[in-house]
This record gives structure tokens, C-alpha cells and sequence, in this order.
DNA sequence: CCCGGAAGATACCGTTCGGTACGGATAAGG
DNA sequence: CCTTATCCGTACCGAACGGTATCTTCCGGG
């Protein structure tokens, strides 16, 4: 099947990224491979506990070639974290897509336990555990992810407001309150999974956390 | 959430120290002082973050006077965690004693937000952020965390299974979900916490858990 | 008053950290 | 073919890591 030129393929603008026309070498490795394996030692580990050396064995590539292809640390943790969101994390976009806040809530809970708790993956969740505490030179690192957080956090609260004005959720609704119990719930059920919790202990703590549910 | 009495070890070999007659130079430091100092450091860095060099300017004294009064620098972040048991964390021993299964929730989430958000203090918790995640050679850590977690969680699930019993919690509740959800929601509140929330606005996640609550 | 013994301070240990210089390898363009 | 531009691999950098040897300082008991 092929595309209009007017809308270039994802290949195509991947293509005009790369400013110069293609030449040398070409990489050897699997860019968005790497940066899988990336994700899920950071994961494991947290941003600090990450070494380069555990990284680049994940990844299978040397330091250069790491460097070459993601800048930094800090850069290759940061497009992980992206990665995770349109990864493990897509959930999240999916659920804020649902029609009902009920099913905006339901979908954001068993999200949660699912990801954090898939045995394919680390336990808990990469936003929660990549960076909740830092050293003070990694501390940037750490704030980020408490923007990244908080930002999450605020398009909820902006799916249920939504909600409330469409009348979806009672007027009176607390909704500041609701988006953060809902998100706090969210986090808790990450360092439970964390902890070793099961898939189906997490999921009974859903059932109750949506027993909170207005109307 | 669990209890000082479950890591006894660097605190019981030190008092055992201690009652030997005291000989040659006394020591020029405060230890519970130090040992306090050492705490929020920890709670704020968590475990790896935070390096010997930021342990002893915080504490005031010098690398060896560390690794004399405390053996090394897992022993001294076990010994700051009982610390934290019989501190910022007391609030769990005192919730457990209450009378009543809603009196115990109500305290131990309060509690939580409390300690969480105290200026005086890291925000979040240190039994949540002191080792959540940790690197392949400080996972013993990270495990015993873990384990002092759980164990904090069955102490809970006791309590609640105790109130079931006593006729207290409906004979039909789910005592397992009911504390899993209990400790959940403390463990979202404490991320929460760390990410910047205001005591204010968890006490509303705290409104809302409690509505949860049976009977 | 001196001497045993523990604490404090300095200066250092080997290792690992994140990050990089450099030279050989490998493709496309001419 | 040769040039050119990029990538891979090795080997290394200074800094910071956790931990310690050693010497000086100081107190209590004789």
C-alpha cells in the first residue's frame, strides 16, 4: 500500500532528521533496540544505579557508540523515559481517550498493576522508581521526573474536569482530589509491584480504590 | 511500614560496646545525633545516592569516626532506618495500638501525610525512597527494604485480621485487599509527597481512601 | 604524672564512575 | 579504484566512590 507523497512515512521523516545524506558507516546496531534495553536497566536500576557499564552490556554496544547515538546519560535516560511512555506506559494515553471517567479510572488502575506487574518487565513503574530520589549532581535528573509526574498528573486532572463539566462526574466533585487519589493509588500500586505484590492482590486493591467512584 | 525490632543488628552490637567499661578518648560526637543527620540524608539521596562525603559533612564527623561508631555504610543506613522507625515512623507503632480497625486506617494514612510532608523533614518516606530500586551490588539492600515493607504490611494485615475477628471489620471483608490497599495508598501518598504535594491536598486522597472503608 | 587505649584528622588505598581520544574498519559517492 | 564520512573497539582520562592505615590528641586509671 503506498502513501500520497504529501504525507511522508515515518521512515521518510526519519530520513530528514538525519540533516546530512547518509554516509560512512552505517550504524551496526538496532537504535531503538539499545535504547529497550536502556529502558528496562534503568528500570531495574534507577537512573543513578545504572552504570554505563551495566547499560552498554544490555545494550550490547561500547561506550562511543552509545555516546555517539544518545548524547549522554542523562540523554539516554530521558529518551528511555520517552520510550516508556509509548511503551509500557501507553496505557496511560489510551485510558485518557475513554469515553466515561469511569472507564478513564478503571483503565488507569489495571494499567497500572498490568505494566508493573508484566513478568516480561521490572516490577513497579519507571516514572515512579527511574529517579524519586537523587544524589545532589543527579538531582536535575530527579526534578525532571517530578515535572514529568505532576504533568501526567494534570492532564487526568484535565480529563476529569472535562468530565464534570459534560456531566459525566457529579458538578460537586472534588476533581483536584479525585485526580490526585486516583494517581496516588496509581504510585502506590507501583511500589507494591515493586515489592514483589502479585498481579491479583494489585488488582483486588483496584476493585477497591474504584468502590470511591462518584455516582 | 514496618518496625525497628525486625534489623536489630548494628544497634544491638553497639550497645553490647557500650557496656564494656569506657577507656582511652571519649567519643567528641553525639552519635544519635550524628545518627539523626545521617537519616535525612539518606531519606532525602536515598541509599546509593548518598555518598560518605555527604554522611559526614552532614553528620559533622570525619570518615573514620563514621566506620568506627557504625561499621560501614550499609550499617549505618540500617541503624538510620530503625532510627526512622523510632522517629518520623512512630506514628505506625502508635496507629496499630488503636483501639478501633478505622481508627488504625485513619491514623496510619494521616500519619503518612504527616511524616511525608513535614517541612522539617525530606518530603516523602524513607522506607519507600531510601532503596526502592538499587544497582546489582547494593540489592541487598534493596531486598531487605523490601522485606521490612512486607513485614510492615503483615503487621497491618494482622491488625485488621485481629478486628475482623473481634467483630470490629465486617466477618465477610477481605482483610488481604483491605491492607493492601491501606499500605497502597500510604506508599502513593509518600511518592506524592516526594513529588511536592501539599500536606493540604493528600489529606483529601486520605478523605477519599476512607471512604473505602466497610461498615 | 605518666601511660594504656580509644577517638580524631589526614592522607591515602584500589576500584569504579561518567566520559573520550584515537586508530582501524566499512560503507556510499565519485 | 580512491576519497570521505561515519562507526566500532581499545585503551585511557580525571574524579569520585567506599573504605583504611597511621599518626596525633585526649581522657581515665595506676
Amino acid at each position: 500500500m503506498s502513501l500520497p507523497a504529501a504525507i511522508p512515512t515515518a521512515a521518510v521523516v526519519t530520513a530528514a532528521k538525519r540533516s546530512k545524506p547518509r554516509l560512512g558507516r552505517p550504524r551496526s546496531f538496532n537504535r531503538e533496540q539499545a535504547l529497550d534495553a536502556a529502558m528496562h536497566v534503568f528500570w531495574r536500576q534507577g537512573y543513578e544505579g545504572a552504570s554505563l557499564t551495566a547499560l552498554t552490556a544490555a545494550m550490547g554496544i561500547n561506550r562511543p557508540s552509545l555516546y555517539a547515538a544518545f548524547g549522554d546519560k542523562a540523554g539516554l535516560f530521558r529518551e528511555a523515559v520517552a520510550h516508556y511512555g509509548t511503551g509500557p506506559g501507553r496505557y496511560i494515553r489510551r485510558a485518557l481517550g475513554q469515553p466515561k471517567a469511569r472507564q478513564v479510572a478503571e483503565m488507569l488502575l489495571r494499567g497500572a498493576v498490568a505494566t508493573a506487574t508484566d513478568p516480561a518487565n521490572p516490577n513497579g513503574c519507571l516514572w515512579v522508581q527511574g529517579a524519586l530520589v537523587a544524589s545532589a549532581e543527579a538531582d536535575p535528573i530527579r526534578t525532571e521526573m517530578m515535572a514529568l509526574r505532576n504533568a501526567g498528573t494534570a492532564q487526568v486532572h484535565d480529563r476529569l474536569e472535562r468530565a464534570r463539566r459534560e456531566g459525566d462526574l457529579p458538578a460537586a466533585t472534588d476533581v483536584q482530589a479525585l485526580t490526585l487519589f486516583l494517581v496516588s493509588v496509581m504510585n502506590g500500586i507501583a511500589v507494591q509491584a515493586s515489592s514483589g505484590r502479585s498481579r491479583e492482590a494489585l488488582n483486588n486493591v483496584v476493585d477497591l480504590a474504584l468502590k470511591v467512584w462518584p455516582a
